[in-house]
Formats: C-alpha cells, sequence, structure tokens
DNA sequence: TTGACACGTAGGAGATATCCTACCTATTGT
DNA sequence: ACAATAGGTAGGATATCTCCTACGTGTCAA
C-alpha cells in the first residue's frame, strides 16, 4: 500500500514525466515517442526502463514495434499518500476564501 | 501552475519524504527530527535545505532552535498534476467492479 | 564572559544518474 | 536470403546525490 521508492525516483526525471503525458493520448511506439525529445534513443529506452520498473508503464510488442501504454496504479498510490497533506493546503485555501469574503462586504 | 522540477526531485529522497510525514504533527526542531534517522544531523541540515529550496518546508528560528514546518502547496500542485492520470486507474476501478459484480452472478 | 548547545557550511569519498557512441537482436519487405 | 527498420544493451564520461568528518556561527545559562 505503500508508495515504492522507484515510483518517486521515476517521476523525479522531467523527461520521464514528459513520458508519461504522451502516453495519456494513448500507446506509443518509442520512435514517435523519441521524436520529443531532444535526447538520443538509447537515453529514451533508459528512462523507459526505469518507468517499466516502477511499474508506470507496459510494453506490447507489435511486429517490430514497441507499443508502450500508461500503467497509472503507482500514479494511484502516489494520491493516496498525498491524502493525509489535503488538509494542508484545504486550510490555506479556506482561510484565502475567508479572506476574500471580507474583501466582499 | 507546473509543478516545479525541485519538487519531484525532493520527494525522491525517502529520508525527505520521512520528514515531511514527520511535520504532519506540528511545527518540529531539527534535533526532534533527527532522533528519527540513523543519519549525522548535516545530512539531514542537508535534506532540510532541499525541502526549503522546493518550498516545502519553512524554517522559523526560536532561540537556538529552528522549528521547521510542513508547506503544503506544493504537494498541491502535485495532486493537481496528478489529475489527468485519474481515469487511468478509474477506469482501472470500474473495470475491476464491473469483473466482482460478474462473479457475484 | 565563557562554556555548552543547536545548527549550518565546507569539503571530500563513494554511489548513482544521465547522457553519449558503438554494437547487437529481432522483424519486415523485397 | 538480405538490407532496412525498430529498439535494446554495453560501456564509458561527467555530473549529481548522499553520506561523512571537521569546523564555524549564533544563542543561552551560569
Amino acid at each position: 500500500m505503500p508508495v515504492n521508492d522507484d515510483v518517486f525516483a521515476a517521476l523525479a526525471s522531467p523527461a520521464r514525466r514528459e513520458v508519461l503525458k504522451l502516453l495519456l493520448d494513448g500507446p506509443m511506439a518509442v520512435g514517435d515517442l523519441a521524436e520529443h525529445f531532444a535526447m538520443r534513443r538509447p537515453s529514451l529506452s533508459e528512462h523507459l526502463r526505469v518507468l517499466r520498473e516502477a511499474g508506470l508503464v507496459s510494453e506490447r510488442r507489435e511486429g517490430r514495434h514497441r507499443l508502450y501504454s500508461l500503467d497509472a496504479d503507482p500514479l494511484r498510490e502516489v494520491s493516496d499518500w498525498l491524502t493525509p497533506y489535503e488538509r494542508f493546503w484545504r486550510t490555506k485555501l479556506a482561510s484565502l476564501r475567508d479572506l476574500l469574503d471580507e474583501e466582499d462586504l
């Protein structure tokens, strides 16, 4: 139930978060993903490996392509991890709204 | 509005996530925080610096103590960042429920 | 005012991350 | 069968992380 360290570590890289974002539009082959990055493909492959090992993406072979798709379960765990912190920003928002309400007088 | 890279980088360390967890119970001095860790204090100071620069904690000097408190705003941004991924686990949960419903026949 | 306390900073060692080039494997089209 | 395509692996250079010890700074208490 606790979030695996690998998930937070995987999310620490902007390139890997960008991969996840691209996969929001559906499965994508490595070559198509690569077009969105300045790095060489082997570097992207490494990022994909990190994402795979964190359980954030999965791979399906389709002919000579490899389609990567989003696996969001670990992100749900991150969301759960955030829960105890919610009240800390809820109260901030409440204070702000109170402030705005006063302004409205 | 996008999450700063520093926030995800800060969250990548289990020690730093543990600090955030401890601060859920309220502001704490460095010495009290240190009791929960095997590392030496200078290492903890470094982690606190990373958290500070990510805007996740803030420091208040109280006599010769320094009280650290949680600053959850960046975590709200992480929560916002997660939003587009929600439907990916929502549908998973829905599918699971459908499956269970069928089992119940 | 002087010693003890609470922390931070400096600097360095070792591990890990991130990028690269070169090369290997598997699949497809001809 | 063979060249081209898609993508991974190997290995290395450099940067960054994470920990350490040693030391500096500010504050309090006697």
